[in-house]
DNA sequence: GCCGTTTTCGGCCCGACTGTTTTCAGTCG
């Protein structure tokens, strides 16, 4: 029992009581808990495990939810979200998930039709039961049916990649229209989330009525959602939802702190404003019972009248960032230019498409100092991994470069590298000798995923006690919205590497994002080192590093938590320090 | 259900848009 499925057991019950029409406030505290669970970055588990007294004073979790988790990792079930469901059809967890409908029409439309299924809710709706009920009618009925095609149609979280580039393309369409002034993303793309739901972009403009009527006329908008005067949505080709607001100048600091979110952490920064007797809203912080305006020219000053130092977007998950505001012991962010090299990096002579020359004059020009050649070992076979004669063959070629590069005036170090593969016995693909001579040795799983989390977890740390690797990549394997990741003892395997001083990666290529922001979290708190790399297998993915950065920077990671912030000769000195 | 620089009881973030219905509830973010 993970974090994540007793998250969803309180998001349930969240649920549940939402259709049941209960108080509000008590079904906040439930969803509440389900999101500082998932943002938690110690398992449960592990929590109980060395003390009942560990699950104590984590915010949001009081007597009673504390009480149900135990009951969860105890017996692996809640009675209670078992006594709800019995009152409750489960499909009614579906219907409240589609769009226009909420508790109250699902409860509406159980009571009054028996609908408990999205396939029976969408058979009423074709059948024209639905117009005749109270408070809908026929616009409702056709909103229903065509949000069941479109969410069995789509995938509603699209990578971050793909939204920021929805996103770039929109802000220069907005920016040309006469008379913007700002044109700011926002939203969980501001923060930096691994998946975004939807695009929010922010305008100050001298004509609102000119925005409205551009955005929902460009070119890639295939439905208008909403148009209003100060705020529309749309949706693109791909299935991106893009909302657009129009705010004053005198408010869009505020807006900018209130659509950036997270929205537990605004729901904690206006709880702290209203004790101070003040009220935040997207259009500012009021005073006097809201009639005094006071601040939201800027978004520093939303933070500062309320006692704090601005926070960077990718903390604000309500995670400890407003107490650690509060105390002045925010982290100082990592930022992409701290990173002096790149230590996982593919040429053609395995899976990537340029050579080692082409790479390596992209990685000076983007400033770094070194960059580590990680092709692939022998068993990745549809990659051309290299055998032990083809990667002697390249150290040498590496070395003969290296020198080049020096007699030609740069400060540059091609490192000896090896993505080599962690057999399912954990044994390495390549023998001792060869390990040996290279400068890192990069470490990965890239077969026999479906093993359980016990022969995983061991595999892996067997890998890491041979004391022959240096740092551990994409650990837990996943990609996003495509492969789950294998099932691993992740605190275990930190413990491990921390021991035999071996860094974990943080692979930026926006599809992995492995470690993600929760998993760094944990990292720092127990003194694991981090690689944040691009696994480019082009000149281009160099970019990727980006990603990395900023996943890093939501997982509260600081340039001295990164080997690769570190000039060459650090790197060398932690890439041949001694194995524990 | 959670929580405390007015509180261990009585609060709990705030506003826009839509569809339905003549003044507002529901939904969403």
């Amino acid at each position: 029992m993970e974090n994540a499925d007793i998250a969803k057991i309180f998001y349930d019950i969240a649920d549940l009581l939402e259709i049941k029409g209960e108080d509000k406030f008590r079904i906040r505290s439930y969803r509440n808990a389900g999101l500082v669970i998932e943002g938690l970055s110690e398992s449960l588990k592990k929590l109980y495990e060395k003390g009942e007294e560990h699950l104590e004073g984590i915010p949001g979790i009081g007597v009673s939810t504390r009480a149900k988790i135990i009951e969860i990792l105890t017996t692996g079930k809640c009675k209670y979200h078992d006594e709800l469901l019995k009152g409750i059809p489960i499909g009614m967890l579906e219907i409240v998930k589609i769009s226009g409908v909420g508790p109250k029409k699902a409860a509406l439309l159980y009571k009054e039709l028996g609908v408990s299924t999205i396939e029976a809710l969408e058979k009423a709706a074709s059948e024209q039961k639905i117009r005749n009920l109270p408070g809908m009618g026929e616009v409702t009925e056709q909103k229903i049916l065509k949000s069941i095609s479109d969410m069995k149609a789509m995938e509603r979280k699209f990578k971050i990649a793909v939204a920021l580039n929805y996103a770039n393309s929109f802000v220069e369409y907005i920016k040309k229209i006469p008379g913007t002034v700002d044109v700011v993303p926002s939203g969980s793309l501001r923060r930096w989330k691994e998946t975004v739901g939807d695009i929010d972009i922010l305008t100050t403009c001298t004509d609102p009525q000119a925005v409205m009527d551009k955005f929902v006329a460009h070119p890639d908008v295939v439905e208008v959602l909403s148009k209003g005067e100060t705020k529309s949505t749309v949706v693109v080709k791909a299935g991106v939802q893009i909302d657009i607001r129009v705010l004053e100048k005198k408010s869009f600091g505020a807006a900018l702190q209130y659509f950036t979110g997270s929205k537990t952490h605004n729901i904690a920064l206006r709880d702290r404003a209203k004790r101070m007797g003040l009220k935040i809203s997207e259009y500012g912080v009021f005073k006097e019972e809201g009639k005094k305006w006071v601040a939201g020219t800027k978004e520093e000053d939303v933070y500062k009248i309320v006692g704090l130092p601005w926070i960077p977007p990718e903390l604000r998950e309500n995670r400890g960032e407003i107490e650690a505001a509060e105390k002045g012991t925010l982290p100082k962010l990592i930022e992409l230019d701290d990173i002096r090299g790149d230590l996982h990096v593919h040429t053609k002579e395995s899976d990537g498409t340029y050579t080692l020359e082409d790479m390596t004059e992209a990685a000076m020009q983007r400033g770094y100092e070194y960059m580590a050649v990680t092709d692939h070992s022998k068993a990745i076979g549809i990659a051309r991994g290299l055998d032990e004669q083809r990667i002697m063959a390249q150290m040498g070629a590496i070395d003969e470069f290296n020198a080049k590069l020096k007699k030609r005036g740069k400060k540059f170090r091609v490192l000896k590298a090896s993505e080599v593969d962690i057999r399912a016995d954990g044994s390495l693909d390549h023998p001792d000798r060869v390990l040996d001579k290279l400068d890192c040795v990069v470490a990965s799983i890239h077969s026999g995923f479906k093993m359980g989390m016990e022969e995983m977890t061991a595999r892996i740390i067997k890998a890491i006690q041979s004391r022959k690797i240096n740092i551990l990549a994409h650990p837990t394997g996943r990609l996003i919205n495509e492969r789950a990741p294998y099932p691993v003892d992740m605190d275990r395997v930190m413990d491990e590497a921390k021991k035999y001083n071996i860094a974990l990666e943080l692979n930026s290529y926006p599809d992995r994002l492995d470690l993600n922001d929760v998993h760094c979290r944990l990292a720092k708190e127990k003194g694991v080192k981090l690689a944040i790399s691009t696994d480019s297998h082009s000149i281009y993915h160099l970019e990727h590093i980006l990603y990395g950065i900023h996943t890093a920077r939501r997982g509260w990671i600081e340039a001295a938590d990164v080997i690769n912030t570190r000039p060459l000769k650090e790197v060398l000195k932690f890439l041949k320090g001694p194995k524990s």
